[in-house]
DNA sequence: ACCTGAACACCGTTCAAGT
DNA sequence: ACCTGAACACCGTTCAAGT
C-alpha cells in the first residue's frame, strides 16, 4: 500500500470513465435500439464520447464485443431458475426464457450459432443438463440430451428471431402469416407436397407453443425412470 | 418469330457470358475455396472477368446471392433420397447428409439460421415431414415434428461447422478436444457442475453420432403407431 | 496506463456512360 | 438489354502521438 501516489492527487474517477462493462452495456443498448447493423465502432465510440481506438484497449475486436454482449443477456436468463417446479417444467421455463430473450434481442441469435463452445452456449448446456438427473434420464444419455436441447433451442430461437426481424413492421402478424401460407400452397406440388399440406396450420399457430413442442419431443424421447 | 433481328447477325454467345447460374456457381467456388470472408463483389467480379456492377444486373444483393448459393447445395442433398430404406432411416440419412454438407460448406450454416422461410429451409422441412406419415406419426404432430427436426438440424449443424471452422488447422482434432475438455473442467464448480461432469465424454466422442442421437431423440418422442 | 483520431485497407451498392 | 468501372458512403482495425 505504501508509495502509490498516482491516484492520490487525482479527483475521484469520473463516473463515465471507460470500462469493459460500460462498453458492453452501451453496445447492448445500441443493438437493442437500432439493430445489429447500427453497432459500429464509430457509433459506439460516439455514444461513449471517445474515439474508436479507445474501445480496443478494453475489447479485442468486434467478435469479442458481441460474445460479451450475448453472454450478458444469456446469463440473466439461465440464472433465473424456478427451483420449486418439476425438472420438466424447469427445462421448459429456461428454454422459453431463452426463446423470449432471443426474440427481444434478435442479434443474440445470429451470434449464438457461430460461437459454439463460448460461455453463453455453456450456460445453456448447463441449464438444460443440470436438470436431467432429477428428470430421471439415465446418465449415459445426459451428454447427448443436453447438447441436443441446446442445439434445438439455439436453432429454433435464431430462426424465429430472424423471421420476426425480416417482417416489415407495417404488416401485422396475421396477414404476414396468411401471405406465407399462400406462398407455401403455391409451391410445386410434386416437390413440396408436405409443405403444401401443413400450410393450412400456419395461420393462427403460436410460435412459443410450437417451440415448446420441440422441447417436449426431445424430453419425451429420453428414457423415463 | 418474324422481325427479330438483334440476335441474328451476332456470333454465337460466348460460353463465358454472365448468367445467374454462372454467378452463383462461381460464388460457391470462392466460398468453398477461401471461406465466407473471401466472397466479395470485387473478388467475384474479378473471377468472372467483369466489374462489380455487372453482377447486380442478375442478382439483387449479397443476401440473395448467399441464399441462392445455399439453396443450390441444400437442394442437392434433399433430392438424393434413399427410397428403399425405412422412414426412420430415410430421415436419418437426409439429416446426416445435411450435417455433412454444412460441415463441407460451413458458410451454409451461418446463412440458414437467418433465412427462415426461404427455399432452402422449406426443402429441409419437406424432406423431414414427407416421411412422417410412413413413420406412423399422427397427422396432428406433423407440423411440430417437421419444424422441430428442421430447427435441430440447422442449429446443430451450424454450430458444428462454426466449431470446425474456428479450430486452427495446425491443431489436430484429438488435442483440440482435450484442450476443450480441460477448459470445461476449469469452469466454476458452483456454476457449471454439469458441464464439468460431462467434460470427460468430450474426447473421443463422435460428432456425427452425437448429431444423430439428437435426431433419434426427436423421433423417439413422436407417438408411435 | 489509457485515450485520441487520423489513416489504412478494405467493404456493398449505385449510376452515368457505354455497347 | 446488358456491361463497365469510377465513385459514394461507409466499414473494422491500427498506430503514432498524446496525457
Amino acid at each position: 500500500m505504501g508509495g502509490v501516489s498516482a491516484a492520490v492527487g487525482r479527483p475521484s474517477r469520473r463516473s463515465d470513465a471507460l470500462s469493459r462493462e460500460r462498453i458492453i452495456a452501451t453496445a447492448v443498448a445500441i443493438l437493442d435500439a437500432d439493430g445489429e447493423s447500427a453497432l459500429t465502432f464509430r457509433s459506439l465510440a460516439a455514444a461513449l464520447a471517445t474515439g474508436p481506438g479507445a474501445i480496443y484497449w478494453h475489447v479485442a475486436n468486434k467478435d469479442e464485443l458481441l460474445a460479451a454482449a450475448t453472454d450478458a443477456i444469456v446469463a440473466g436468463v439461465t440464472a433465473a431458475a424456478p427451483a420449486d417446479a418439476s425438472p420438466h417444467d424447469q427445462i421448459r421455463t429456461v428454454a422459453l426464457g431463452l426463446f423470449d430473450a432471443i426474440d427481444a434481442h434478435p442479434w443474440i441469435g445470429s451470434h449464438l450459432a457461430r460461437e459454439p463452445w463460448q460461455l453463453a452456449s455453456m450456460r445453456i448446456v448447463e441449464a438444460m443438463g443440470s436438470r436431467l438427473t432429477d428428470l430421471g434420464a439415465p446418465a449415459a444419455q445426459h451428454f447427448n440430451v443436453a447438447t441436443a436441447l441446446a442445439s434445438y433451442v439455439c436453432g429454433a430461437a435464431a430462426q424465429n428471431a430472424a423471421n420476426a426481424r425480416s417482417a416489415s413492421p407495417d404488416v401485422d402478424r396475421d396477414t404476414a402469416l396468411a401471405t406465407a401460407a399462400r406462398r407455401w400452397t403455391e409451391l410445386d406440388e410434386a416437390e413440396f407436397p408436405f409443405v403444401r399440406r401443413i400450410a393450412a396450420q400456419l395461420p393462427g399457430h403460436d410460435d412459443r407453443e410450437q417451440f415448446l413442442a420441440g422441447v417436449d419431443l426431445i424430453l419425451a424421447g429420453t428414457a423415463r425412470p
